[in-house]
Order: structure tokens, then sequence, then C-alpha cells
DNA sequence: TCGTGTTTTAATAGATTTATTAAATGTATT
DNA sequence: AATACATTTAATAAATCTATTAAAACACGA
């Protein structure tokens, strides 16, 4: 069976591009470096997109909404919220580790240049609200019952979000300082779905 | 009085380059850019740098040390493991707080060129195993008791980093996205510190 | 003030990068 | 085959950046 699908070189240039820029971000590469990889001439990345800054952000704006949406979901209340904080948890490591290079690349492009952001303000909506007052309402009412403490569900995510994506982050440079050996690291990663999940809900604890 | 100090050029380059660098990066800041801003000739970098990288990494290893060992400070046993984790948090809080764009800076340029912290094992020696030692120690000690649960002390660390971290890496993010006004995230910064203990503290409770 | 060493500049080589243009190639249609 | 259109290339302009070199300016003790 023939697997080789003819690609046409505008994708096949996106595709180079998405896996040189999510390795060495936008000013580590070069329309050059995406065209030798790619194959074709370097004139045939201006042609099909003009300047490096639009491919760069058709990449980066399909890879952020992707996440971000995923991220975004807002888990069904019906749960119940630990239940439901689990989910989100679990859902949100896995959707990274399936893409560990991700947090990384969205966190250096960031802070290079914040203005990226802005532009999908307008892509997402109202979701990021959305969840927030999801989450606060149910949070607020579990507070009610005394099954957790106040907390606002702003806090609650960057919380979560950070665990998560922090381990990812700075897997080499943990593994590096703390000399680590692959198979601590790999241990690490595995328990930390867990360890995260343990950590949030326990924080959430009635004092 | 007279609060006017005249600095050496040499000064002034590494505190203008130091200033640039911080804010926009090794890859976004040019040695003629320093040069103007610092008010020399760019020549006079490379006169007394030789590259730009040798620069770079003045600023950065300094930087980094002084944070790292701000980090690693085997905080003292005595004063209990609750205690003394609350004096690691709000210690390193307050160093980020004061320094804002430091986790930025340090996480960008080391994603970027990861082997830039392989120089500086040499520096730190085995403070970071000293410290996770004496920590583990503590736990453990603790565990028995029936204090805390058990936790990898590298785990603890790590968790209490990103939360800190994390704040002020993503706080232009989180405030674009959820369209939050200044007060709003100043006081999320304000109660952060204390969020982050109860946070850390909460999730070692035993079951 | 002369001479010596240090600091600073002007000029520029050399590399790289983005982007454009005009020409060449390819492909499908009548 | 001839036309028309899309794709691809070669060549190159223009900007920018790092680094070097040689000369100028400066500082200061003999």
């Amino acid at each position: 069976m023939n697997t080789d699908i003819k690609l046409s070189m505008e994708q096949v240039i996106v595709e180079t591009a998405e896996r040189l820029f999510l390795e060495k971000g936008f000013s580590g590469t070069s329309t050059t470096d995406i065209a030798r990889k790619a194959g074709c001439n370097q004139a045939l990345i201006h042609y099909y997109f003009r300047t490096k800054e639009k491919l760069f952000n058709v990449i980066f704006e399909k890879k952020l909404i992707f996440f971000l949406e995923q991220l975004l979901k807002v888990h069904s209340e019906s749960v119940g919220l630990k239940e439901r904080i689990r989910l989100m948890i679990e859902s949100h490591f896995d959707l990274i580790a399936a893409n560990p290079q991700f947090p990384g690349f969205i966190t250096s492009e960031l802070l290079a240049s914040p203005k990226r952001l802005t532009a999908l303000k307008g892509v997402l909506g109202d979701k990021p609200n959305l969840l927030i007052e999801s989450l606060q309402a149910q949070i607020d009412a579990e507070v009610q019952k005394g099954g957790v403490r106040p907390i606002r569900a702003l806090d609650l995510l960057l919380s979560m979000i950070m665990l998560n994506v922090g381990l990812f982050i700075y897997y080499p440079m943990i593994k590096n300082v703390g000399g680590l050996k692959d198979e601590d690291m790999k241990k690490s990663v595995e328990s930390r779905k867990k360890e995260n999940v343990i950590m949030i809900l326990n924080s959430l604890k009635p004092d």
C-alpha cells in the first residue's frame, strides 16, 4: 500500500516551518532555512506567504487556538467540582505531554512579542470569561456547602496551568541542574499528572 | 549632595546591555543598539567584551547565579518543615516580585539555548543536591510523624517555583485574555504570595 | 611637554537575512 | 500546438548585524 500522498509545496512549507519554528522559534528560524529543509527555493516562501511574519502567524495562531480551545473547554458542571477539576488538569496535562515543545514555544514567542496575543482576543471571543464564570459559580456553590475553601477561579486556573506547563518547560533544566538520570525524569513525568491533581485538590480543602 | 558617580564606559555598557537583554532578549538586542543607548561607538563593545555572546554571558551568569543562590539557600531546618516551606516560598516570591522581568528572561534564554545551563553546573557545585537532600530528609521525618504526605523534594520545589514564577511570566497574557483591569491584577499579585503558600502547604496535608 | 599606554572612534569587510523582480518551467484547456 | 495561468527559480537589492583594523583622542607620569 502506498502511503505517499502528494503534498502541495505550500503544505510542505507550512509543515517544515512548523517544525522549525517549534524547535528554534521565530527569530531563530530563517526563510532560507525553511526553504532548504522543505526542498524549494527561498523565494517560494514569499510567493505563498509574502512575509516570514505572515507564515509564522498562520502556524502560531493555529497552534495557540487549538490549545486554548482545549484548555478553555467548559467541562460539564454536572460531574461535581472536584471531578471537574481533575478532568481539566488531566486533559490539559495529556495535551501538553503529547506536544511537549508547545509550552516553551508559546511562552517564548509571547514573551518576545506580547502583541501576538491581542490578535487572538477576537478569535477566542468570551470563552475565557465563560469558563471563569462557570468555574467560579461552581466554586462559590461548593464553598457554601463547605466542600472547598474560597478561591478565585482565575487563581485556580493559573495554578493548574502552571503546574502542568512548568514540568515541560523546565524539564531539561531540572534534569541538568539536578543531575538526574533519564529514568528519574521519566518517573517524574509519569507521576506528575497524579501529583498535580492531588496538589490542586488538596489545596482546595477548607481549613 | 551630588549623587552622580562617574561610571566607566565599560560599566555603562554592562548596565545598558543588562537592561536591553532583559527587555528584548539576546537575539532581539544588537550590539549597535546597546552602543547607541549607552552612548558609545559600537566597536567599543567588542573592545571590552570581544563578542556579543561573551557580554551576554557576563550578565546572564551573574543574574542566574544570584537568583539560583537565593533559591537554593538551605533555609534552616530548625524552624520546622512547614515554616521552612513558607519562608522559602515567600522569599522566592519577593525576589521575583522585585525583578519581575527575570523569570521570562531566564526561561526564554534557556529554552533558546539550553547549553547555557551546562556552563553553570560547575559554579553551583552541589548546592542543588544539598538543598534537595536536606529538604527530603526533613520531609521524610515529618512523614513519619504523620505531619505531611509523602512527596519528593524535587517535586515540591518545582511546584513552589512554578507557582511563583508563573504569575510573572504569564501576567501580561492573563491580563490580556481575561480582559482584566490593572487593579484586578494588582490584587491578584498581592494575594498571590499568600495564595501560593496556602496552596503548597494544604497540598502537603496527609490524606 | 613628550612619550606611552589606554580608550574611543571611523571605516569597513564579510556574512546573513528578508523581500522583490523577471524569467523559466510546468500544466491544463481549447 | 497555442494560449493562459499557476508554480518555481535565479539573481539581486537593500538592510542589518557582528567583528576587525587602523587611526584618533585622551590621560598621565617622567
